[in-house]
DNA sequence: CGAAAGGGTTCGCTGAGTGAAACGCTGGCC
DNA sequence: GGCCAGCGTTTCACTCAGCGAACCCTTTCG
């Protein structure tokens, strides 16, 4: 007999865990993937690929045209349930359209996940696509407008934690130590309001104001982004700090503790 | 020995079903469950709801708070990035925006999804709360305007089939046999508008269109909602057609049979 | 033609997953 | 107080769902 150190599922990985890991592949852009490249980018056996990728399909999480696989429409009705982006955006989306109609700019909210701001809702200039930030991804919070916003009323571990997870300079305009961006925060509290003047990307400036729950816990932010050619951050901060305001005296008690908190982690298992 | 029927895993659903089992139960309107209900809600045993819910928790699919349970955030992103509602609801938005500035009724944008209307995005009017539904929430094709707009470009069987599902009456006013509806899909065709008198709801009236890939195929709808007491579909319905129709062209060829395909069925497994 | 890469299938092995049962805790009820 | 019902959690022996190396068939490309 052969000698045998043949075993089974080398990484420790369950197989809800490759299901994901196979929706993760989606992640930058592929739209559609076939079954090679499915299972290269997930790291699995090419067997083992297709035969979740097959339950998938029968779930409708994915869809299959030919031999390719995408996204299916259960994945985009289970995510429109989740609770917190859904009330959010639901309670902030009048107050975005308002902002839009006065700027005629790019208006984005954003909550805080871990070191990140997460992109829930945006109504986007037509005139500047650039600027516009798609639903659904993420970006730092130590250089954008709402990440700033959001970094500005969080706790000390938070910002240790975000500062930890590296300033690296996207522009010479970014805020690369941690004394400059403390500094930044600090003064984002006395007014209110947050800036980004191309510390993300060159040619995009932002103002942005956080919504805060009534314990003096941030739960979301607002921006308006525009082309730093065109765009004048200062003649809109009153209005983006009013509609934050306006946002977060309508969620009112409902949304106490609604923010971004770190999930609990369940036991080890 | 016991006389063994001890049969494991009873019904012949996998870990992946039971995961989505569990998910499903989050679907009406429950925002936070308990383990003992996500059990009972999705017919598993509790030690094995616990298992999985566990797991889900790990991969942030699911979080926690104390002991009640509610859809993670991450799920929120992968459902964002679901083609072919997001391709959608990018093109049709600013014609979206446009027909609600003008009336200020409540706008739909829905796709068919097998024998009913999946809704994509809306916007919804602030006066009437109540005309307006929710995304990523279905309701039958045959008694919406969204629905029958979607059918009357819908192939024979499609339009079989969604007889044969039942065509119950919700209200006085629904087409409840087979040759009241055809003749209305007929006449949809004839106009490109769709209107829903109150057959779905008491006091809630509708007009919409359909939006049509460049080889005839109805890719999703358009809709105005409003109160029947002051919403006159009438006076809106060149522009929800209109609208519809632009959206056709803007989308152009890139959506050619991005519509509402049934998914292929994976072999049997 | 052969080589490479794609999708799909086979099959014997085994540990990941199972669920009945027991456990400790809390809160309501008599 | 004592009791019970319901909750979340843990245990454990059993076993089949899941595994993946190897293989097959096409298509593509030089």
């Amino acid at each position: 007999m052969w000698h045998t150190d043949h075993v089974q599922n080398r990484d420790g990985a369950s197989v809800l865990a490759r299901a994901f890991q196979l929706l993760d592949v989606f992640a930058d852009n592929r739209t559609t993937v076939g079954l090679a490249e499915l299972a290269r980018a997930a790291c699995l056996p090419k067997a083992t690929a297709y035969r979740i990728a097959g339950q998938l399909v029968n779930l409708e999480i994915l869809e299959r045209s030919g031999n390719r696989y995408r996204l299916g429409l259960r994945l985009f009705e289970i995510g429109t349930r989740v609770t917190s982006p859904r009330r959010l955006r639901e309670a902030a989306l009048p107050y975005m359209e308002d902002l839009y109609e006065s700027t005629h700019e790019t208006v984005h909210l954003g909550i805080r996940e871990g070191t990140e701001v997460l992109y829930i809702e945006r109504i986007a200039a037509r005139l500047a696509p650039r600027v516009a930030t798609a639903i659904g991804t993420r970006k730092p919070l130590y250089c954008t407008g709402l990440g700033k916003a959001l970094l500005a009323y969080s706790n000390r571990e938070i910002v240790t934690m975000a500062i930890e997870a590296g300033l690296r300079p996207r522009t010479p305009h970014t805020l690369i130590t941690a004394p400059q961006l403390r500094l930044a925060l600090r003064q984002i509290v006395k007014t209110g309001i947050a800036y980004d003047r191309e510390e993300y990307a060159l040619g995009v400036t932002c103002v942005a104001s956080a919504i805060i729950d009534s314990r003096g816990q941030p739960v979301a932010a607002l921006s308006i982004a525009g082309p730093t050619t065109r765009f004048d951050p200062d003649r809109t901060a009153a209005a983006v700090r009013t509609a934050a305001l306006s946002v977060s005296r309508t969620m009112g008690p409902q949304l106490a503790g609604l923010g971004s908190r770190e999930p609990t982690r369940a036991t080890s298992l």
